[in-house]
DNA sequence: CACCCGAGTGTATGTCATAAACAGTTTTAG
DNA sequence: CTAAAACTGTTTATGACATACACTCGGGTG
């Protein structure tokens, strides 16, 4: 397995796997198994008992097949992470209401996708996605970033930002929702902290210890939705003060 | 290997190996190998060869012991990968400068070291931080965060975003500085994207294609820039907004 | 001085990704 | 219509890897 700093000239392999479009007329025999079937059986095992109990042998058994049938239909583990990631990623939800409403049900939907499957968190990124899910959900958070008035460039940055956040976010923050709760950990550091050499942390911790105010609302989970929010205010004040004439909806 | 889906009831372990106080006065022989010296080799070696080629064995080559030997020091590889990534990180910078300057330079240093170490981006995460080397960085960045007025959950929410956003971003596009130009991608893209099915992603495209305006400045990378920017700008006014009475930095 | 804890070693086990050689099947070129 | 070619699935094999286990020996502690 390779796994790690793949030199990603098979860019177009992933393509082509991930967009499946079997060209048809063949010859040898009809394959039975599919790729769609190897991804679901993937998705399926990492959905029971995590990623790391995710392999080809696995797979193949899951399947009733030998394991080297995998591999007449997907060259590499590593391509195989990739489909089954944006397999478990699933079609975006459809966004409604104004700008914020429609980018804040896309962070909430994205926040509880990972939830619900934590493992795609631990697939390796190796280069931006490119599978029709993890389009479609770019492209569903593109169109109220585009109808706010947003130029090309900035969309892109945007979405890069939001998804960057909530996946960042999701990968520090989903266990510790885990067995030891929050205070536990503060406890845990409290004893090791040095409070000259972390100010700051230290500061930060007793005031969260003391009860702070907690920054907690509707939708998004309160680690997210400070940031989603200050990052909101902030995109809508640079599209009025760019573009004063605010576009309406495209047509 | 686990490196998935650990219970995370090690915490006190982890916490132990990180912060390597050993306590002196035990009895056998004094140990010749320390868990520094293993975790720079583990840095040396990820460092020249990625994190794949970083096995317990190759540790032990580069220092002349035994596979065996390094489990008398560290318990496992998730937690060596865990000492390694802290040692990987370094120590932050200092931040001078006002607010937006302290922080774009605390992103712009993250950066740089995700591109100067990009295995760690590929370390998993289990449970947030807790090095002396990563909570420094944490440190450093909730303090122009604290000076500019915020409270304690407030902070800690803005760096959680502000790590998740850096991270995030790196890890999507490290590698796309690499051999293929983003202009590949995008036209590799083109020959499967449907512009019906995804109206958005093309308009972005094409945007892109036809050369626009595109986000330059100083310091941080463009694809950073400017959700940064507005992220601050979001900041600013919330500061502004909830404690109009700006507070001035410590004393 | 005897004891034993703990460092470092060698060997062993089970799992994994994947290569290589092979067998049966279907399509297509002659 | 036939034979080769191309393709699917199987069997077997290889080399890495993390880590358990049983050991040897050194040096403080009783």
């Amino acid at each position: 397995m390779v796994t790690q700093d793949s030199t990603g000239a098979d860019l177009e392999r992933s393509l082509e796997l991930l967009w499946a479009g079997r060209s048809r007329g063949r010859r040898g025999p009809r394959p039975q198994l599919t790729v769609a079937q190897i991804a679901d059986a993937a998705v399926r095992i990492a959905d029971a008992d995590g990623l790391a109990a995710l392999s080809m042998q696995r797979i193949a058994a899951e399947l009733g097949y030998s394991t080297m049938a995998i591999y007449k239909h997907i060259p590499s583990k590593d391509l195989l992470l990739e489909v089954a990631a944006d397999v478990g990623a699933g079609r975006p939800p459809e966004l409604d209401g104004d700008f914020r409403q429609a980018i804040r049900a896309w962070a909430g939907a994205l926040w509880a996708g990972f939830q619900a499957r934590p493992w795609i968190l631990r697939v390796p990124l190796d280069h931006t996605p490119l599978g029709p899910n993890q389009l479609a959900w770019l492209d569903r958070l593109l169109r109220p970033l585009l109808a706010a008035g947003l130029a090309g460039a900035e969309a892109r940055a945007a979405a890069l930002h939001l998804t960057a956040v909530v996946r960042g976010t999701a990968q520090i923050s989903l266990d510790m929702a885990g067995p030891r709760s929050d205070g536990e950990l503060a406890r845990a550091l409290a004893g090791v902290l040095d409070p000259k050499e972390y100010p700051a942390l230290t500061a930060v911790h007793e005031a969260e210890a003391a009860g702070g105010p907690g920054y907690e609302q509707k939708g998004l989970p309160a680690e997210l939705g400070f940031g989603v929010d200050r990052f909101l205010d902030g995109l809508e004040a640079w599209v009025s003060r760019t573009s004063p004439v605010r576009p309406g909806r495209a047509p």
